[in-house]
DNA sequence: GTCTATACTTCGATAGAC
DNA sequence: GTCTATCGAAGTATAGAC
């Protein structure tokens, strides 16, 4: 949820969002997702009915969203090397415009789904789906080298995904001395990753092509 | 923490760990972990002062665990991406016997660190930096291209926990039929990760050596 | 649709005997 | 070191007036 919002259910979703993606379901608290939207705690069960469902509406949204855009790049006419580029920016802006989208990704996946019912679960199973669809045709084609399309999932988004979750603990890290990240900004984060699938995708050395301007990170 | 243990404290932090991974900080039931411990909760006290003590002492001793197996990989005489295989199969080794490790830490990384104190915000930063010394050699030496250390440790780790991690969510995706991922084997992805990661990281092709025998997977 | 007040439950933590 | 009993805080949810 990007930011203001004029309806209540709205506000009360992007609300959630946040405190969601910062403390968790079980860490969430309903008073603190009521006076962050700006209603009264009982306008909020008015709308959801419980915090799980307002959970599972958040969630089964985000997903939808994820998935959508990966859908989109998987429905355009470019090289399946080029889609994989895109489909890391894509993640990457994804998470740059709904900020809580990685850190709930996470627990979602540590929690082993124990909040979803079934069919946020489905909304869940479709972000794999759509990206596996890419290289599933980059294999069929022969323009990638033979890999299975689940391994590549999580080699590309789990680094996108645990990078632009872990900006918090980057700080916190940074501000204590502890270590420093600073000097890995996350555009040159979002080039290395999608220079090193094309190496690790690519059928054969010399028929990677060096780079296509198709989309790279943007802001 | 592996398995039985006989000494009260040794229990604790074992049933702690089950129940921190499953459930996460504000998810975990103290309760809950003395009842697993088979001690009485009184006990837990005694042993740990509170909840986010116990807490802090679990993570500090999971996270020294992975970056002194890391550290003992760089400590090597092998090859700078021999030894990153070595890496990858010892944190998925790691992973496979301590269950806990993978959902802990993507939950830490979205908690941003929350409940962490100094100390094991140190034992935490020792992982990145264990494996990024392994990576800056091998740029120096002139075996990988060049390559930013941080990058190249998100690009493996997050994979690898991401992966070992989702084992839950993959047996309720394919108990409900929503995805089928009973195909990729931990490990053929352990595989996967590791030819990806030699090309990623690799100078040019021809310098690439197929594979090593270094490490491979073990169960 | 909106608010106040509150019922009901769960949980972390401790007191105090042995 | 170990146990029972319990306190007090915090949290989800709802009743009921407007």
């Amino acid at each position: 949820m990007a930011r203001p919002a004029k309806v209540s259910p709205d506000r009360i979703l992007a609300a959630a969002a946040t405190e969601f993606a910062a403390r968790g379901y079980a860490g969430a608290r309903v008073d603190r997702i009521a006076r962050r939207a700006r209603v009264n705690k009982a306008m909020l069960y008015y709308h959801f009915g419980s915090k799980q469902q307002l959970y599972r509406t958040l969630l089964r949204s985000t997903f939808a969203q994820a998935a959508e855009r990966l859908r989109a790049v998987g429905g355009g006419s470019h090289s399946p090397a080029d889609m994989v580029d895109a489909a890391i920016a894509t993640i990457a802006d994804l998470a740059r415009e709904e900020t809580h989208f990685p850190a709930i990704m996470l627990r979602e996946v540590a929690e082993g789904g124990a909040h979803l019912d079934r069919e946020t679960l489905g909304a869940l199973a479709a972000v794999p789906a759509a990206f596996a669809g890419i290289v599933s045709r980059g294999v069929a084609s022969g323009a990638f080298r033979s890999v299975h399309p689940m391994a590549a999932y999580f080699s590309m988004l789990a680094p996108v995904v645990l990078y632009m979750a872990a900006a918090p603990i980057r700080r916190e890290l940074a501000d204590t001395g502890l270590l420093d990240l600073a000097t890995l900004r996350p555009d040159d984060f979002v080039r290395h990753l999608q220079d090193s699938m094309r190496r690790a995708l690519a059928r054969d050395v010399s028929s990677a092509p060096p780079q296509s301007r198709l989309k790279r990170p943007t802001s």
